[in-house]
DNA sequence: ATCGTCGATTTTTTT
DNA sequence: AATCGACGAT
């Protein structure tokens, strides 16, 4: 994203009234009833109302997006608006993109100019651009939550604050808290009692925490929020120029907005006064229409949309109270209801009601639908959770057999533990499919050390990222080379980078300090690559991140490794590699830092990619905002949903029953609700109970394929009869033999376990090599080449003697070492 | 400094 | 089950 973005630009060019205008006042002009012809009656009055404030009520599947594209389209299309004056905020950068294409479709032409954003992306937009108010330079790192776990273990280690029960996650949930709520330091040690030791120790953290970040020029990610408010409050001036250009503020999902997100819309939106306007001194004149007759500018017009049955993120500080008070806040705004749903079936609806009608603190919102009744909710209680899979596998197999796209399908559930045994039988059962937000390709260890070395580049101030990387190849820089060289920075009030450049001045062996030397010189080398002045020009980012895990050894460490592993970690960092040459290719002016940025700022649903034609599993909070054809929502138990956590805690399964709510709503045809007599978790199989919340639901609602009652009463021996085998998957019929013999031991006396086992073969963990031989029912006998993938998905290449090239799912595949 | 082993601890959700 | 940290051996 370049930031050709100025304030100033282009808002005023609009002295002159279009004559669209006029015309529109009695709302029937030809041109944009384009744009109101498909929507109901209340849609259309959200998109045409005009006035300070609007909320709009979107219960789950009304059409708020489109909503919401229409009304900024149609704000461009009467003129009204230039795309320079629209700001919307949405959740996640896929909303984000999504809305911006909506709108680009609907207006026939590009948006440029408009922000479609996230909170953070516009908010690191705006910090970069004004940095200079702060004590950061505008290359500043982005700290994710894992970074700044990082910090607060240091600082609770070097304290010794465990002794005192501080715990990282505890820390680290306060400190977000408070900074959700724009508490700082002094702000939490004003009011702190400084009595209690405990408080006296956690100010000192917060302190401490604070000025590594500001030492380190990094903000995390509740400061990229909390330091916009800051800069708006402290800075009339500057926060004029934006107050000035958005004239139409739109916010997405206000359900989930936090404090902090609150105050920064509400900054955003203040009217300017007439000095701040006589002080900041506008060349151009504002348009009309914001002009307050008295030499100042009004507010801009904000309008949000919002399901407080759909606030699934208090746990993280986000006040469904602010989408309550909506109306208390902005006093002139009015409010639209959007009841009719255009996903699902009417009893995908009437369970989601029944539910969601528990919660008591809520104004009566009933979905309904034209569409019919559809299919009835299946259920189906399992006596594992791997005979719980294997029911979804089964239904998801059933279903693609009778012409769904395996991508139109969805598996949701609370905690991501749950995926294992997922994964586990859709890999036997063949059923492609995707994990969502998992363990994140950004966050895997060889790729932050990757990002480290770019991070380091980018702002040599980041002392986290030069400490992850100094040791990384191995370099024989242990932690004691380590406190020294930080020491000596410290004394000599020198960076720790320039500390690593004279470090033969700290007297350590040869080899260390030659060691320490070739690590700065490759970092110097990288950022000259990088310096505009630089007459050889500047290098692009895939340059540098090559010119940097090739000089320091980093990628040859992990080739030379024996760890298969380092195999696949080598792939991921060339897979790094080929991030970034696509990032240029989408952004020709992309610089480093706006790399960083973006993935730093990547989400869990953004990787979802609509043509991989996958099933896709995620956990319910991923799953917002998304909708399926067909969903399975699995693992509705006790002390899984509700979680078990969220017992103690007020509100806590109000929460989760919203949860369930949203998991509910994403299905627009089939719905089908799992769950497991036992589960295993921490390594132990523990007795599970069905969820309150399927109580909830009428029972005429559902159709029970193996109900919580049947599935205790009887054993495994009904369910068979209830839920009779399909064939299918004909390809391992000739091994099936064998798979029998090796399960006969172990296997106990019931049927369900080998409703599981005699589905495919199971070679575990088979250790295969690169080099080794082995032999394939089919293909013959063959060497290895190399092994790559992870887990149950680990795939060997296989060159077989026949001469063909094959690529095998280790796990399923039927071959034998040889 | 590094590697290996043992034991503790973990799992709620994420921009 | 699997990761992480502490500790001891090399």
């Amino acid at each position: 994203m370049s930031d050709a973005f100025d304030p100033d630009y282009d808002t005023g060019r609009d002295v002159v009234v279009p004559a669209t205008i006029l015309e529109s006042d009695d709302g029937s002009h030809g041109q944009s009833d384009r744009l109101l012809a498909d929507l109901n009656p209340q849609q259309r009055v959200a998109v045409e109302y005009r006035g300070p404030a609007l909320l709009i009520v979107a219960g789950a599947g009304s059409g708020k997006t489109r909503v919401l594209t229409h009304r900024i389209a149609r704000l461009i299309e009467n003129n009204e608006a230039w795309p320079s004056e629209i700001l919307a905020i949405t959740f996640t950068n896929k909303a984000a993109s999504e809305m911006r294409e909506r709108v680009e479709q609907l207006l026939g032409q590009s948006a440029e100019g408009m922000w479609i954003s996230t909170f953070h992306s516009a908010c690191v937009r705006i910090l970069r651009r004004e940095s200079e108010h702060f004590g950061v330079t505008s290359g500043f790192t982005i700290y994710d939550s894992a970074d700044s776990r990082t910090v607060i273990k240091r600082i609770i280690k070097d304290l010794r604050s465990d002794t005192l029960g501080f715990t990282v996650s505890s820390v680290a949930g306060k400190i977000s808290r408070l900074k959700n709520d724009l508490i700082d330091v002094d702000g939490y040690s004003r009011q702190a009692n400084f009595d209690d030791p405990r408080e006296v120790m956690f100010v000192e953290i917060f302190r401490r925490y604070a000025r590594v970040l500001r030492e380190s020029n990094a903000f995390d990610f509740d400061d990229l929020i909390g330091q916009t408010v800051y800069l708006f409050r402290a800075f009339p001036l500057v926060t004029a120029r934006y107050q000035r250009r958005f004239r139409h503020v739109l916010v997405d999902e206000y359900q989930d907005t936090n404090h902090a997100q609150y105050s920064w819309i509400r900054e955003l939106t203040r009217p300017v006064p007439r000095d701040v306007v006589e002080q900041v001194g506008f060349e151009t004149v504002v348009r009309g229409s914001a002009d307050d007759g008295n030499g100042g500018i009004i507010g801009a017009s904000l309008t949000v949309v919002g399901d407080s049955d759909q606030s699934i993120y208090a746990f993280r500080g986000a006040d469904s109270r602010n989408i309550g008070e909506f109306e208390r806040d902005f006093p002139e705004s009015s409010v639209v209801l959007l009841e009719q749903n255009y996903r699902s079936t009417q009893n995908i609806l009437s369970a989601a009601n029944a539910v969601i009608a528990n919660n008591f603190d809520r104004k009566d919102k009933k979905l309904w639908t034209a569409d019919g009744d559809g299919e009835k909710i299946v259920g189906y209680t399992g006596f594992s959770g791997h005979d719980e899979a294997q029911f979804v596998a089964d239904e998801i197999a059933a279903l693609h057999k009778v012409g769904m796209d395996y991508r139109d399908m969805a598996v949701f559930y609370r905690t991501n533990a749950q995926t294992r045994a997922l994964e586990e039988i859709l890999i036997r059962s063949a059923v492609p499919y995707r994990v969502l937000g998992g363990t994140k390709f950004y966050e895997r260890a060889e790729i932050k050390d990757a990002l480290a070395y770019l991070a380091t580049v980018a702002n040599p101030h980041d002392v986290l990222a030069l400490r992850r990387i100094v040791n990384v190849p191995k370099r024989g820089i242990g932690s004691a080379t380590e406190t020294q060289l930080a020491r000596f920075a410290e004394a000599n009030e020198i960076s720790l980078r320039e500390a690593l450049r004279n470090s033969s001045a700290l007297g350590f062996g040869p080899k260390i300090t030659g060691a320490i030397v070739q690590l700065a010189t490759v970092l110097d080398g990288a950022s000259a690559m990088l310096d505009p002045d630089n007459p050889a020009g500047q290098s692009s980012i895939a340059e540098v991140l090559t010119f940097l895990l090739e000089r320091s050894g980093f990628i040859d460490s992990l080739r030379a490794s024996k760890d298969p592993q380092d195999e696949t970690r080598a792939e991921n960092v060339d897979e790094l590699v080929a991030v970034t040459r696509e990032f240029a290719v989408n952004n020709p002016d992309g610089q480093l830092v706006d790399f960083l940025t973006e993935v730093a700022l990547v989400a869990a649903a953004d990787e979802l990619d609509d043509s991989s034609g996958t099933v896709s599993l995620m956990t319910l909070h991923t799953a917002k905002g998304l909708e399926y054809e067909a969903v399975f929502l699995t693992g509705v138990e006790e002390d899984l949903l509700p979680h078990r956590m969220s017992a103690g805690e007020p509100g806590g399964p109000a929460e989760e029953r919203r949860l369930f709510y949203v998991g509910i709503t994403r299905a627009r045809k089939r719905l089908f609700l799992s769950l497991a007599m036992t589960r295993a978790q921490f390594g132990e199989t523990s007795v599970a109970m069905p969820s309150r919340y399927l109580q909830e639901i009428p029972t005429g609602l559902i159709e029970w394929r193996q109900s919580p009652g049947a599935a205790t009463s009887h054993g495994g021996t009904r369910s068979r009869a209830l839920n009779p085998p399909r064939d299918r998957f004909g390809h391992n019929r000739r091994d099936s033999s064998k798979t029998d013999v090796a399960s006969s031991t172990s296997e106990p006396k019931t049927a369900w376990t080998s409703r599981i086992t005699s589905k495919a073969r199971d070679n575990g963990d088979l250790e295969l090599a690169p080099g080794g031989r082995i032999r394939h029912l089919d293909f013959g006998e063959g060497r290895v080449s190399r092994v790559t993938g992870e887990g149950a998905k680990r795939i060997a290449h296989v060159e077989f003697d026949s001469g063909a090239a094959k690529k095998l799912l280790i796990k399923i595949a039927p071959i034998e070492k040889i």
